[in-house]
DNA sequence: TATTAAATGATAATAATTTTCAATTACAAC
DNA sequence: GTTGTAATTGAAAATTATTATCATTTAATA
């Protein structure tokens, strides 16, 4: 399931943010990219058309929106947190450690185990992370 | 399994790299704890007993011993890597989020997972991360 | 429209690494 | 054992990523 503006602007006003127009634009710029985008990256592509968004307001959007489950928050190796859209159907993902390229890949439960860790270890599971590490396609001709 | 000084010795030279005093005391402080440690945690272990170490030399370290496998790393949600011996028994992790409590386990098996991913997307998988996140028993009440 | 809590942007602060480089050292070859 | 050399070290500076502060502005509700 994807999200439509005005869904994401009613979930967020429901948990009592505002709809700025700079979330707008974050939100806009996240979405109209394929790719894990860093926070960093966003804020470049933002800052091209709108200059004055600063980059602690992407920061604090990109939390919002992660921690709404709006967006996708990744932790790769190395350096840490891409975020993409979509995330509202749960997935997986598959890193290449040469160019970061990012595939995802769902349809595989760990339900069954979570229950099972929650039940041998008292804890209370709320999310997790599946992601393989490996070389891509064309970064295995390269780094031959 | 888990590797002697000798062993790891032993394989750092197969490695073309040396084992100095300074390695040598950064993997039985690794090796002495049965936590997972920062870079930053480890290095404050070390420099009670050695304050001329630097930690560059444990970020150096750490780096190569987790390359080789020696160690095992850990990607955890907001400020990332810790470390920990053992690693050479493959396993995972379940990580508190608040209190940061590591718990691992062992026994879940990706490898089904793993060949279906790299025959369908032509990856060449050298890894995975799987970890669950949730509250432990005594952050769960704590954080009532 | 008026009210007010939330959000913003600028700046500074903190944290976590990585780079540089001259001095030192492990260890393989003699 | 001595020597040669590439690897390693520590100190310092540089980068990078993220978070905190705070005065000003603004979205959303009444
Ligand atoms: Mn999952
Ligand atoms: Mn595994
Ligand atoms: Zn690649
Ligand atoms: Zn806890």
């Amino acid at each position: 399931m994807r999200f439509s503006e005005k869904k994401i602007a009613t979930i967020l006003r429901q948990h009592g943010y505002k709809f700025t127009p700079q979330r707008r634009i974050v939100i806009q710029t996240v979405a109209s990219s394929q790719d894990h985008l860093t926070a960093a990256a966003i804020y470049e592509r933002v800052h091209q058309e709108h200059p004055n968004i600063g980059l602690v307001t992407i920061y604090r959007t990109l939390d919002i929106l992660a921690k709404l489950g709006l967006i996708c928050e990744l932790h790769a190796g190395g350096s840490c947190r891409s975020y993409t859209t979509g995330a509202s159907e749960h997935h997986h993902h598959l890193i290449c450690s040469n160019c970061g390229k990012v595939i995802d890949f769902s349809g595989y439960d760990l339900s069954q185990l979570e229950q099972r860790l929650s039940l041998e270890t008292g804890f209370d599971i709320e999310d997790h992370l599946l992601e393989f590490i490996g070389l891509c396609q064309a970064c295995q001709k390269e780094v031959r």
